[in-house]
DNA sequence: TTGTATGCGTTATCAT
DNA sequence: ATGATAACGCATACAA
């Protein structure tokens, strides 16, 4: 006789076994019955009877590790953090994705694993292999903006179902979820068009984060569905702000210009001189010049004025991430990766001056 | 030959039978070089180096469902809410608790996992057998106002090492940490009375929250230390903060109370009132009354002035819940279920009126 | 309609 | 020092 000595687990657990024993029935027919029967398989009435009688006697739960074994899924969503996966600092940032991935997860039956990426190290440090655990799920969901390419090309060559939230093409070949800036940035544009304004500048910050750019990309389409002189229409700010003076918005609105777009940046630094600058020049706003936000204005100035512009979906980010990983793991090729805004009509934006 | 036809869920997941062949020793040779080798088998350098290699190289990571039925461990922890575990509504609660614990968790080589309980369904309904799905982790934190008795006592029945965050003591023999309010709040007692003051009224709402109780308790205790005259010390407002107005605190001060202690609530509103009805007497805090608050103040008056009183650790609260759960996981007894708060001198409680 | 045999991936025991 | 093998609890192809 071999095994273990002592069965060092069992926590005293009826199984199907005991259940059937009981039963006076087999342990398969004990499964068949417990497991709902997907099989369309003809059973007596009677002994389907006698089995769940049986099990709501003993107490009978199936134990999730052998069906998952069985199966070999385990109905596990992995999320894996390149920092800590509750950080202190961007709270308010992770914070409502995840609230998207717990949703979405939730609808679809998976419950998440949270793999702890470099939390304990210094900084960035993903521990070597740590990146390896994620296999332990069904597919997983990344997070962050350093990314350890080595490790997660690996997992992409294996065709592990891998997503990141956040575009990212550097690694070809890895699936990732984004926020359509692009789509919302027009839209933006083309509500003020519709108001009438013709000439509008965006003021964004210098540095190149694919954010920055979409929205730079989709204020340039929806000028050029314009038609009209449009030089020199995005100002890159290399301090940020500190370009955007009262002077320089009397000599833009000088020029025709009737609205200025602002994009989001972590500080909201773009928006908030944008604001004290168009105030300095004694503008009224949106009487006499229009503003428009391409995303959440700093929680500091949530309120007054309400900017038009558009929200950033992060709970949708966290679901489409879900879907994502989900389509990948049903073998499906890709699902949506691009969530969108939503609109916020907002109290910055108004006709434009000489129009109705 | 029997068994399935097609591998369902097999993602390429490299095991340590294709791990043994690439280093060319058997797949017990793996698992136990893999395992760590306790049980203190020799084992040649150069096997170990080899199969080590292999199992990088295949990216392996251990199933964990297959670990848990062979070993009864997986490394994994669970976290089970009754709500939504990402709270949108007390999202600002949770999140610290879940700092904690993850901090704790990554600390002790335990990866989380999320049991998404009831978000789906309407208020607080769990489906049933959800909560037994947590017997895949090897433990489980559980996280919530209203707990499934029936389903938990069955957990707790089978000794399966669950711990409620937050005391709760209906449940025979279910683990529990929480926050040690009445120490926390004898102390601030103790500390006014060091201050000179001998008559302390406290403001409490007259719900029956074991968190109140405990501050009332300890509120108490302090208070029968000082031995003077203390009838009536403890005010429960029925409608929170209603009943306290300019017009009571200057009777209580007449009578020689020259020390409010307030309790904390969700809305604040014990805090709130106490202050405005202190104000609206005209006196001065701290020169002709002290006040002192057992807990938070609310996010809006956070600043001006702060208070004496103490700051639940949460965040500590969810790293003692991870210690008690891998205490009883390793069979021994128990830790330590109550985290002490921290004393928070604030400026709102000074030397009683007439003492030096 | 029900039972038998087998495999999922791992750990632990017993032979080599 | 390493390999063969038996469990763990469940699901399923196949035989009866």
């Amino acid at each position: 006789m071999v095994g273990r000595a002592s069965t060092p687990g069992r926590r005293g657990r009826p199984r199907q076994a005991e259940v059937a024993r009981l039963a006076g029935v087999s342990q398969t027919t004990v499964s068949l019955v417990l497991g709902g029967n997907k099989q369309g398989i003809a059973l007596h009435e009677d002994t389907r009877a006698r089995v769940l009688a049986a099990a709501r006697e003993l107490g009978y739960v199936p134990d999730p590790a052998a069906r998952r074994m069985a199966r070999a899924r385990n109905n596990l969503l992995g999320v894996f953090s390149f920092t800590a996966t509750f950080p202190v600092d961007v709270e308010h940032s992770y914070y409502p994705i995840l609230v998207g991935v717990e949703r979405e997860a939730v609808a679809r039956g998976y419950d998440l694993v949270l793999f702890t990426g470099s939390s304990s190290g210094p900084a960035q440090t993903v521990a070597p292999g740590a990146l390896q655990r994620v296999r332990m799920a069904d597919g997983c969901l990344f997070l962050g903006r350093h990314i350890p390419e080595g490790e997660l090309r690996r997992l992409v060559d294996d065709n592990f179902p891998a997503v990141h939230i956040g575009r990212r093409d550097e690694l070809e070949g890895l699936a990732w979820v984004g926020v359509d800036y692009v789509s919302a940035s027009a839209e933006v544009v083309r509500h003020l068009a519709g108001l009438g304004h013709r000439r509008i500048v965006l003021v964004r910050e210098s540095d190149d984060a694919p954010a920055s750019a979409d929205r730079e990309r989709g204020f340039r389409m929806a000028l050029a569905e314009l038609g009209g002189p449009n030089g020199a229409a995005v100002v890159r700010t290399a301090r940020p702000g500190a370009d955007i003076t009262p002077a320089w918005v009397r000599a833009r609105v000088a020029e025709g210009v009737t609205a200025f777009v602002a994009e989001e940046t972590d500080t909201g630094a773009a928006w908030r001189q944008l604001l004290a600058a168009v105030n300095g020049a004694g503008l009224d706003v949106p009487g006499e010049v229009s503003l428009a936000l391409l995303g959440s204005p700093p929680a500091d100035l949530a309120g007054r004025p309400q900017p038009t512009g558009f929200d950033v979906p992060r709970a949708e980010l966290g679901s489409a991430a879900v879907r994502m990983a989900t389509a990948l793991l049903a073998g499906e090729e890709a699902a949506e990766p691009l969530v969108a805004c939503t609109f916020r009509p907002g109290r910055t934006a108004g006709p434009a001056p000489g129009r109705p």
